[in-house]
DNA sequence: TGTACATCAGTGAACGCGCGTTCACTGATGTAC
DNA sequence: TGTACATCAGTGAACGCGCGTTCACTGATGTAC
């Protein structure tokens, strides 16, 4: 009944180390919205993940929303920085080198992480946080996501002198939101539609993702 | 408590219109289906949406999962009629003359009808439905909706004399894969994420198509 | 024409379960004096 | 050095609720004779 994954049950932190409950709590959340067909979340469930009573969710965590709002968070974080990695230069030796090839790397990194994570996939990009109905939608954790994939492809946009900056920038947008909406259709209904006969996922996008950029020169 | 949306209680069938029940449930299950937020559907709801005892609802399904097919059925069978109905040039007087065209119009009346029903379109193309895991995926309804985009993208594939069919089946495919992910991205992340700043449809879906369609000779 | 019976279209009480939430409590560890 | 007290990190029982599912039942309507 308390066995976590390790087949222990809990010991209570030392002194001072309560936060650290806080971390096992989002560790159990995660674990349990991992698979995309999991039932909703429930804060019973997560206590007996974490090996610890129903009460003690309320130690760190006001209700279920805010803990699925903190497994969102650090997700995002992760796939922020794997889309980093997988476009900047500096980071690994097959590095993208041309603007296009950087944009093709970004969105391959987007489309993995979703197919790896797809429970995740689903809290960030699908099911509805309330939470984050107050923030500005720029200080939202997945427009951080949004906004490396517009500056990617703003640089793929050739500007001719004649070309004033702010037309490059809705065009940067546009076309943005158009790769987005591809990057989203092939992770949600890979993970929704599984029986479908996807193509590989590399030559989809590479094939797609091409054709939403602007004509190369 | 038994008010249904007349405001009057239910009356008991005459007999040998028993299965005038079964409708009225299907009705039911549906209206409340048609928020995308909405809780996780339960029989005692439906029951209490349509005026009668829990006990009723299994009279006429023995789950709720076969009662969520029966509402998705149908409104595959919608779709695909406005589909055809906004692609086929003797129906309207507006009517798409060229196969580019069709297409554009048809992938119009997939979106629109997503953000007409965002609730029944999550049921359709995102929410898991196990009862559909035994059936070939070409009889699925969803996949008569796909085919209908196959057939329509066919015949926008100019089609020189030295290019054999297969060929052109499979690139047909091949489009059609795409542009449904571009229209199932459209449609998803406007459900989930009303707040993006989303350009107004027409324009996008117009764009975003084109671009993948096969270049127009 | 009357009446016993069968069928149809549901009903209503009851069950055990998991859930969110509350409340007072526990027991180890540090700290003041 | 001892001891009273405060704080920390949780616990455990209890509540009321909505749920799926079961079971025997009801009451109107048709049908055989």
């Amino acid at each position: 009944m308390t066995a976590t994954e390790s087949g222990s049950a809990r010991r209570r932190n030392p002194r001072g180390q309560g936060e650290r409950l806080r971390a096992d709590i989002i560790e159990a959340a995660s674990r349990l919205l991992a698979d995309p067909a999991s039932p909703p979340l429930t804060l019973r469930a997560v206590a007996r993940e974490v090996g610890v009573a129903a009460t003690s969710v309320y130690l760190h965590f006001a209700d279920i929303q805010s803990l699925v709002v903190a497994v969102a968070d650090r997700r995002f974080s992760e796939l922020v920085q794997m889309q980093n990695q997988a476009m900047d230069s500096d980071a690994g030796v097959t590095a993208a080198v041309t603007p296009r090839e950087r944009v093709l790397a970004g969105c391959m990194a987007y489309c993995e992480f979703g197919l790896t994570h797809p429970g995740h996939y689903q809290v960030m990009f699908v099911t509805p946080l309330p939470m984050m109905e107050n923030v500005p939608i720029e200080q939202t954790p997945g427009y951080r996501v949004f906004q490396q994939l517009i500056n990617a492809v703003a640089a793929t946009i050739a500007s001719p002198e004649p070309s004033p900056p702010p037309d490059k920038a809705s065009e940067a947008f546009a076309i943005a939101t158009m790769i987005w909406q591809q990057l989203h259709g092939i992770v949600s209904l890979r993970i929704s539609r599984p029986r479908f006969p996807w193509p590989p996922l590399p030559a989809q996008v590479t094939a797609s993702i091409t054709r939403l950029l602007p004509p190369s020169p």
